[in-house]
DNA sequence: TTCGGTGCAAAAGATTTGCATATGT
DNA sequence: ACATATGCAAATCTTTTGCACCGAA
């Protein structure tokens, strides 16, 4: 099995917090990272179905919430309302493309310290924040 | 009645458009322009139930989308997942308190441009955004 | 008189919960 | 053994839709 690091991470989270560690938890993770994240609780579903018909949805989505207690995951939430769920890691913001669906991340410190300053002004402590750019990308933009 | 311009203005919006005008429309616009924006579809029927309690919670949602369409409106959806209305005006961005609720506005021409620079990088046209700041305003922050 | 509008109830889609059963520890 | 996890079905929550009836044009 691949992702040794974060089944590690997982296990060590399970273990902390008196929760157990399952075959289900093993291999809802594993199809997680392997797909690369930004995907719905439904989209895990049924990807997982193929080859583990006997994992029920609310299994999913469960674990899917465990993965963002234990650090390993971060729920975004786009224009549609449906939750996503991507791998965490250094923090970054989203273009999403409206035509393909394909979704990019950015990182902009001159944008992180101008919304700083703009909090500031009016005495808001940012907590955390969601930053996202709609449009279309290279391939689907009209020339 | 207040908000004459408004309420000319989707007046406007029907006849162009062959719908017709009717006291619910009528009703259920003087009271979201009067809450100030902001709300719930839940929210704007709980407000209207008030006075007047035969009109449908489906009405309420069909106006919000219609008020949309015809410009008097925007539809945002902030980390619940939850459809919120508020009233059309110059674009900016916000800043959600996450204690109180209280949300704030902001726009930054210095972010503007950034963002372009951007999804210039990647040949991606913005065509839309959405930037919201967590955290706490300065009566909910502990000092 | 003719369409579009309304309101109820029911449907829908995403997510959560109750519960009996199964399974790590 | 005991407590948590699972999987199914049913419940929720928000929003949309079907349909008979109502009312603006």
């Amino acid at each position: 099995m691949a992702h040794e690091i974060e089944q590690k991470a997982l296990a060590r989270y399970l273990e902390s917090h008196t929760l157990k560690q399952t075959k289900q938890r093993e291999v809802i993770l594993e199809a997680f990272l392997e797909a690369g994240g930004h995907l719905t609780g439904e989209d895990l579903y049924q990807l997982i179905r193929e080859q583990y018909p006997r994992i029920g949805y609310t299994t999913v989505y469960r674990s899917l919430k465990l993965f963002v207690e234990a650090g390993l995951a971060e729920e975004r939430r786009f224009d549609d309302g449906v939750a996503r769920y991507e791998i965490e890691h250094k923090h970054h913001d989203h273009l999403v493309c409206t035509a393909c669906g394909k979704i990019f991340e950015f990182e902009s410190a001159v944008i992180e310290q101008a919304q700083k300053e703009v909090a500031d002004e009016i005495g808001f402590t940012i907590l955390r924040h969601r930053h996202e750019l709609y449009g279309h990308c290279a391939n689907c933009r009209v020339n």
